[in-house]
DNA sequence: TACATATGTCTGATAAAATAAACAATAGAA
DNA sequence: TTCTATTGTTTATTTTATCAGACATATGTA
């Protein structure tokens, strides 16, 4: 993504103009190009591994220092281009509201349930933990031994490292917010 | 640098294996191919960093933990490839023993000084600190209103962000140790 | 056994990252 | 003013990261 790209840019030209160096001095230092360097600074390159590597030695940063988000900072999500995934024919339906990203750790969907509908999940790697907050009706989230009937306003937070189940048990439509925690 | 070549391949390596997964599942899940995947595992890649938030993205970790070096590690600089500058005519003799690393965020020297030989420096950016270890002779380090005399033994540690000097003030050769600490 | 599927490696083609050098724009000094 | 640095941008070229697909090697299944 050019996020990555994004976090490099600004940080590197904000420590470029704080030491007040120019774009030729920065390339003596790194041994990287000038052309390089500015692309990098507009945000307009995608930079190899080595490249960064080089960038951090030789203006001695730390990585993550140097890949750091700027501080005030917003993303809005439109809820127009929201893509959403099926199941059951289509009686269980996922919208993916906020998508994963490296540097959060978790991702955020909402779920709709037609009545009576199903919805089992594979065990998720090691330690993912879920977080349901029903919005609209009524659901059983069954994992292993646990079987939690959750209604409007209910919160239930499991580790989905096991197989698990959502059930819609009412008579209508029932809708979920859903965080994914990634370790 | 393919220091980060090596923790990538690493991490990748051990969580693919770890969540029972082909390269091609991997493929599928990042979007990145599999004949560069093979490579990264390899260590023989010099991925983009959009190649690398794909596999972060889609294997859903952090970038720290994908970058992270493995544990239980060592690397040996041998005294025979130490690169080497003077100052002062040769008579003020700077070693590189361990060379910066933006994983580490510091650097060592050894530092050889002739009878009389004097040595500036700018400041250095911001935060860097200097800590000096005299391990024979006798030195005088200056920085700003600071005048101290080193003995055999002595440490001193300051503050870089000022011009400072160093000077052999004993009849024989002065050797210290230097490590430069960024923040 | 033969067959099928899955898995990692290798190869050639393509897109793009990286460089070096030319360029334009600016600022400073004579 | 003119001349000379200095700075960031642009261009042309080289290098290389990436991909799709072919390949070889297993690993089961009938």
């Amino acid at each position: 993504m050019e996020q990555m790209s994004r976090n490099l840019a600004f940080q590197l030209k904000k420590i470029r103009q704080q030491r007040h160096l120019s774009l030729d001095d920065v390339a003596k230092a790194t041994g990287v190009s000038k052309a390089q360097l500015a692309q990098i600074e507009k945000g307009e390159a995608n930079p190899t591994v080595s490249t960064i590597w080089k960038i951090a030695a030789g203006m001695r940063m730390s990585f993550s220092s140097l890949l750091q988000p700027p501080t005030a900072h917003y993303m809005r999500y439109s809820s127009k281009d929201v893509p959403h995934v099926d199941e059951d024919e289509g009686r269980y339906r996922v919208y993916s509201i906020i998508p994963y990203n490296p540097e959060r750790g978790w991702e955020f969907y909402k779920v709709e349930m037609e009545p009576g509908a199903v919805s089992r999940s594979e065990a998720h790697t090691e330690g993912v933990e879920e977080t349901v907050m029903v919005i609209k009706g009524q659901a059983i989230i069954s994992a292993g031994d646990m079987h939690e009937l959750l209604d409007e306003g209910d919160t239930l937070v499991f580790s989905g490292h096991q197989p698990h189940e959502y059930r819609n048990t009412s008579e209508g439509l029932t809708i979920f917010h859903l965080i994914l925690q990634y370790k």
